[in-house]
DNA sequence: TCGCTGAGA
DNA sequence: GCTTGTCTCAGCGAT
């Protein structure tokens, strides 16, 4: 049998310094459980143990059992959003009924010791997960310690065995004790032998183990004159010491391990992993609400009247009915649009219309025109995918009213999830209910056994359900909406964006398949011969992929000199590479990593998007960023080549049908014109006021020369300094980029503030701003939230700052390129135009037209995109058109 | 599924 | 003493 048992203290500790904060929508934090629930699902998947249970400190200052000065007195105070976590932890485990363990005055350690001694003393094996490495001691056959470490949110354990330990510290675990007792530990306030450190400590302790030992043959000892000095004079405080060292392994516990057996869990699991929003969790720890356990109705099923829309008859009807309504009605749509449901908030007659394509006898495009058309307004989840499938029959591209997907994101940005089962936990406290999730005995009851049919249904059911939880969700997002000041950006920026980029995705982009081919089978080609060169000069075989393989040829078979390393090995990226390029080698596998990109991610990921009609039809995701941007996927659009000659031929790939041009238009230096015109800063306004450029101005003033004699030296390293200034760069960082000290780089930064001072009284201005309102915000309001900045750990604070600088700068730049994308949609449509937008890229738009319109597009592209903002600096954007991408760049 | 790498803004 | 520039997506190897 084998039980494991759990540090809490450490573990909650751990999870609420490595993980970035969460917070329910009470305001508690709840960071620190997530990951100590993740950690434990884990360990218990690697372990399976029979029994499990969680120890805790408990700080009672009346009474302590050992010496006073031995109470962990220079530990730092628990911080308010841990501290807040720690009856919560409790209840969770009471909850999942894992027993719990605390006793006043006594250490964690001591109750982990006492446990696994009576684990032993019945025949069990004992596993103690912590993240101290003082529990180590506790080593026998029959115990091993778990090592639990985080950083970075990532969770990794190390599996101290008898042997393991061994064979890293080369005695064995007991003599920890002995370390110790030796070399202090100030953590614990434990002084051990003054003048002896780590070194000497681990050496004496490996020659002769215990201190007893050591002390009875001391004046013989090999060591040095000095150490054997110190030792005499430090015998009562290393005998004192290891006493405090000791962990208590007879505690006063009332403890039986087979009382610690897993069982399931009880019902409080079920609402109190809903209201801490563990959605993912829920399933994972298989929870399932009460039976009808009266009260609390957790599930949401909604009693729901279907009505089957059979026939041309009954859509019109329908669709009479949903005018007359006036409310929206709720869509969910099938995804190869076979289904579509349409919930509505009705006080009686049917709520949900059912369209089923295989048992519509109408016709079925007339149909969707009739139901979807601009007189009904529609509200659904991701709406622009909605519009996506429905503008291929003409219709569904107008009148949408709500898009909780889109409301969700803009309330909080940066949580990154807005799946409908995870908004209902967040924000509507209710699960949804689906006919699927069901019990078999109860399909049967309900449709005589008949299965298809019920299948049939239950896919009914399940649609109807998340249209009425859209539905259900939308006051609620409302009201936070209006809140956080939010809606004139939903109202006018996000909905209006839905169809604009509905279209773009239907249009798609033409590729020239047989060049795009011709392109890969080069470039694979390029990339073996590269390959074998490389395993030549190796002088063998193994996978070029693989970083570890790579990293072990160069720098430990090799013995070149490597760089950073990383969590598998020596880091192999192109800024390591690229200083040993002179190596033949490296050169070769710089060439061959070029290749192997250009082949696999473009020519080859490009050749499987194309669809049937030729073009590339990319998903733009409204929903991905955090600051606002768009993104692409599926393929990405918005990461072709450009810097490399080679690259760039990808772009001649992407091309005009017939008699057609691509028109590509961008914004000049969007970012940094922002930056002149939120920081005021009059001397950046000046430069982008006389059209100057950018970065030799800049690196005149930093460098106090004349434009003219700025050499390309100064102008890369002010450009450096513009870029890295938007990101909330270091010195360190900086140096790194351009190649110089830190002190240098420190120098350039500094004369950069004293050029640009209004640039350093934003920045700091901005991260005071946002630290004391939690959040920071663009020019039109879209907001990211930033619990980082509280938070206590220094790289999770740094980093929130960084985004403070960043995000109103960068979100901004994305809401002006959509309000952008827009205006020139609605423009080509009110012209006539044939011209349509194609593609975005974050500061550029390409548009493809007859041939014939190039000109007219180009200027409306301009006009535009310079039209929507009005700023203390001029907006400029520039067009370009040709017979390809490459061309049309200009 | 995660980490590394590299493509873009 | 430690860390060190924002926001993305895709392919691959290792687990």
């Amino acid at each position: 049998m084998k039980l494991m048992v759990l540090d809490g203290n450490s573990l909650l500790n751990r999870s609420y310094y490595g993980i970035r904060p969460l917070t329910n929508r009470e305001g508690l934090y709840t960071h620190a459980i997530f990951g100590f629930l993740t950690t434990l699902l884990r360990l218990e998947g690697e372990e399976a143990p029979d029994a499990l249970c969680v120890t805790f400190d408990v700080h009672a200052p009346t009474f302590r059992h050992k010496a006073e000065e031995s109470y962990k007195a220079t530990r730092k105070p628990m911080p308010e959003e841990l501290r807040m976590q720690m009856p919560v932890m409790k209840e969770v485990l009471d909850a999942l009924n894992i027993p719990r363990y605390e006793l006043a005055g006594w250490e964690a350690d001591d109750l982990l010791g006492t446990i696994s001694r009576k684990c032993e003393a019945q025949g069990w094996d004992c596993v103690v997960v912590t993240g101290d490495k003082d529990s180590l001691q506790l080593i026998t056959d029959h115990t091993k310690v778990k090592l639990v470490s985080t950083r970075m949110g990532r969770t990794t354990t190390r599996d101290m065995t008898a042997e393991a330990f061994q064979e890293e510290y080369g005695f064995a675990p007991i003599h920890m004790i002995d370390l110790k007792a030796l070399m202090g530990d100030t953590s614990d306030n434990i002084s051990g032998v003054p003048g002896i450190g780590e070194k000497t400590a681990m050496d004496l302790v490996r020659r002769y183990g215990s201190i007893d030992t050591l002390y009875e043959k001391l004046p013989d000892i090999e060591a040095k004159p000095a150490a054997i000095r110190k030792l005499t004079a430090g015998e009562d405080s290393a005998r004192r010491s290891y006493w405090l060292a000791t962990i208590v392994t007879d505690a006063p516990l009332d403890f039986r391990p087979e009382d610690n057996l897993r069982k399931s869990p009880g019902s409080a699991a079920y609402p109190l992993f809903l209201r801490l929003e563990f959605t993912k969790l829920l399933d994972r720890f298989a929870l399932k609400p009460e039976e009808s356990g009266g009260g609390e109705a957790e599930v949401f099923t909604g009693t729901c009247t279907m009505e089957a829309l059979t026939d041309d008859a009954s859509v019109s009807h329908a669709a009479e009915v949903l005018r007359a309504d006036g409310g929206p009605v709720w869509v969910r749509l099938s995804e190869n649009l076979d289904l579509a449901v349409l919930h509505r908030e009705a006080e009686e007659g049917a709520n949900a219309y059912v369209l089923d394509r295989s048992r519509f006898s109408g016709d079925w495009e007339t149909a969707l025109r009739t139901l979807f058309g601009s007189e009904i307004p529609k509200a659904g989840h991701n709406v622009k995918d909605l519009q996506r499938l429905l503008l291929p029959y003409g219709t569904g591209g107008e009148n949408w009213v709500w898009d909780t997907a889109l409301m969700a994101w803009l309330i909080d940005a940066a949580s990154g999830h807005y799946e409908l089962d995870r908004l209902t936990v967040k924000y509507g406290n209710f699960r949804i209910g689906r006919a699927s999730d069901a019990e078999e005995g109860e399909q049967l009851s309900l449709l005589d056994g008949n299965a298809e049919k019920w299948d049939q249904a239950k896919r009914y059911a399940d649609y109807a359900a998340e249209a009425a939880a859209s539905a259900a969700l939308r006051p609620v997002l409302e009201s936070r909406l209006d809140a956080l000041g939010l809606r004139t950006l939903y109202e006018t920026m996000e909905l209006p964006l839905c169809p604009v980029l509905a279209e773009m995705e239907g249009t798609g982009c033409l590729v020239d398949r047989k060049a795009l081919w011709d392109f890969g089978n080069m470039a694979s080609q390029k990339a073996a011969e590269q390959e074998k060169l490389v395993h030549d000069l190796a002088g063998e075989r193994f996978n070029l992929n693989s970083p570890k393989q790579l990293g072990e040829v160069l720098f430990d078979k090799l013995g070149l000199p490597h760089g950073k390393k990383t969590k598998t090995g020596w880091s192999t990226n192109a800024d390591t590479l690229e200083k040993l390029r002179d190596q033949p080698i490296v050169k070769a596998v710089l060439d061959y990593r070029q290749y192997a990109k250009l082949k696999s991610t473009y020519a080859d990921g490009l050749l499987k998007a194309i669809g049937p009609d030729g073009r590339v039809h990319t998903s733009f995701q409204m929903t991905a960023t955090a600051t606002g941007r768009l993104s692409s996927a599926e393929p990405n659009l918005q990461n072709i080549p450009t810097r490399t000659d080679l690259g760039s031929e990808i772009r001649k790939m992407f091309i005009p049908a017939a008699g057609n041009v691509l028109v590509d238009a961008d914004y000049s230096q969007i970012e940094l014109r922002l930056l002149a015109h939120i920081s005021g800063d009059q001397a950046m306004i000046r430069a982008f006021t006389q059209g100057q450029d950018i970065h030799t101005a800049t690196a005149a003033q930093v460098f106090h020369v004349a434009p003219e004699d700025v050499t390309g030296e100064m102008r890369r390293s002010a450009k450096a300094v513009n870029f890295g200034i938007v990101y909330g760069i270091s010195a360190f960082s900086l140096a790194a980029d351009i190649g110089t000290s830190v002190a240098d780089a420190k120098a350039y930064m500094e004369a950069y503030f004293e050029t640009f001072p209004g640039v350093r009284r934003y920045m700091d201005g901005i991260v005071e701003k946002a630290r004391q309102d939690g959040f920071v915000e663009t020019l039109f309001q879209r907001r990211r939230d930033l619990p980082e900045l509280k938070s206590s750990n220094y790289n999770l604070r740094s980093f929130g700052e960084r985004v403070a600088l960043n995000m109103p700068i960068q979100g901004t730049a994305a809401d002006v390129v959509k309000l952008a994308m827009i205006a020139v949609r609605n423009r080509l449509l009110r012209e006539g135009l044939q011209g349509r937008l194609v593609l975005q890229i974050h500061d550029e738009l390409v548009v493809e037209c007859p041939e014939g319109e190039a000109e007219q597009v180009a200027a409306l592209l301009r006009q535009e995109m310079e039209g929507v903002a009005d700023w203390s600096v001029p907006l400029i954007a520039e067009a370009h058109w040709g017979r390809n991408w490459l061309e049309a760049k200009g």
